[in-house]
DNA sequence: CAAATTATTGACCAAATGGTCAGGAACACG
DNA sequence: CGTGTTCCTGACCATTTGGTCAATAATTTG
């Protein structure tokens, strides 16, 4: 029953009430906790009538998982070169973080299947992931030599944004036990704290 | 059956073997993903004879969770105020990061339990664990006053550590993926990243 | 409106899973 | 060696879970 693209109005519907319910349960179940029985629940449907959309559970959470993977690389493509690199890295993690405010969910998902051992993404990650990580590296690199930027090991520059910045989704229980915020004010907290660390590294010396 | 201390010598063989084993099942699969077949075969053990020693597959996680919590939070303890701040810092930052490369497994048991919303050990991270952190963001603060390190928000500078640092275990595979290392020689460009990270940002300003 | 198509569900199934238990095997020890 | 204790297991159970299917309801379309 898997239509390439939805054709009727109903199909529509009850697709996407099904993957936003997939995305709510998997990101705080992780694949194996998840239950169809809570994916159709919270999607208002029965348990056959959501595999009447899919063919199972695997096809409903390789489905959401690719949606989220284009997007979540979105932001890495943005660093083309064109601008000032320091400004351009900065708006990168700047970008990052916003995105832990506002699409945590997708964050959580992602960080479950890799902490698990990435088991259905291995070779994305191995094959295109890979490839645009070595370039932007590469091109951060030139950056460095051309005394643009500080000299860092720009691999290791782009783990550090990804995990400083994701943990405010991943973590995000963790972090607001400490911080014990209202809503989202942290996070003007975190954006001065991640402007300023990566402004200091990155700052050419002389 | 939950004996205060194992008496005898197979009570204490078994019940490491069972907390090992079950250590490995649940970093990979989660609380809810990990079975009790998949542990008694990791511990070499039959399924009764497992639940011979605990009583329930909940109190098998809930024993590991709560050893890991202790060494994981031990090296901030080593944050007294006696050394030099800088210092301090950047060794508190080298300690996670060697944690990360050999107990990659607590780190992430400790992850899918936080990203899975941290059901069982909220009120450690809203009680112990949040105010040992208010505890050294306090001591930060009083370095930064005196400016005996650059002025940073103290709980995001926290924050930051910890995830950048338990980057290397959590998401291991991706950096694997990434970097495709022969063994662990990436932890050693790591360390040297992050050590000018940390001191870059921490530098006390002329 | 009627036929054809699409959508929905209750009832059901097999496998997996956490857990129990009676009885037997291994062991400690006087 | 014998006896009390500890250790171990096969068989079993109830529940959960992913998934199927035939029958019915709703919707579309000519």
């Amino acid at each position: 029953m898997n239509v390439e693209r939805p054709r009727t109005r109903i199909q529509k519907k009850n697709r996407e009430a099904i993957l936003e319910a997939a995305l709510e349960v998997f990101s705080t179940e992780g694949f194996r906790g998840a239950t169809l029985d809570q994916i159709a629940n919270s999607a208002g449907l029965s348990k056959p009538n959501v595999l009447y959309y899919f063919a199972s559970k695997e096809a409903i959470y390789t489905e959401v998982l690719s949606t989220l993977l284009e997007t979540w690389l979105d932001p890495l493509h943005a660093i083309t070169g064109d601008g000032d690199p320091v400004e351009e890295i900065v708006h990168y993690v700047l970008r990052k973080l916003e995105m832990s405010r506002d699409f945590p969910r997708e964050s959580r998902l992602f960080a479950n299947e890799i902490v698990q051992g990435a088991p259905r993404i291995l070779d994305q990650i191995e094959g295109p992931l890979k490839s645009l990580v070595d370039e932007k590296a590469a091109l951060m690199r030139r950056w460095a030599e051309d005394g643009r930027i500080a000299a860092v090991d720009p691999h290791h520059l782009i783990f550090s944004i990804w995990s400083t910045t994701q943990h405010y989704a991943d973590f995000n229980v963790q972090v607001r036990g400490i911080l014990q915020p209202e809503g989202d004010e942290h996070f003007e907290d975190a954006k001065n704290f991640l402007t300023s660390l990566y402004r200091s590294i990155l700052a050419p010396q002389d």
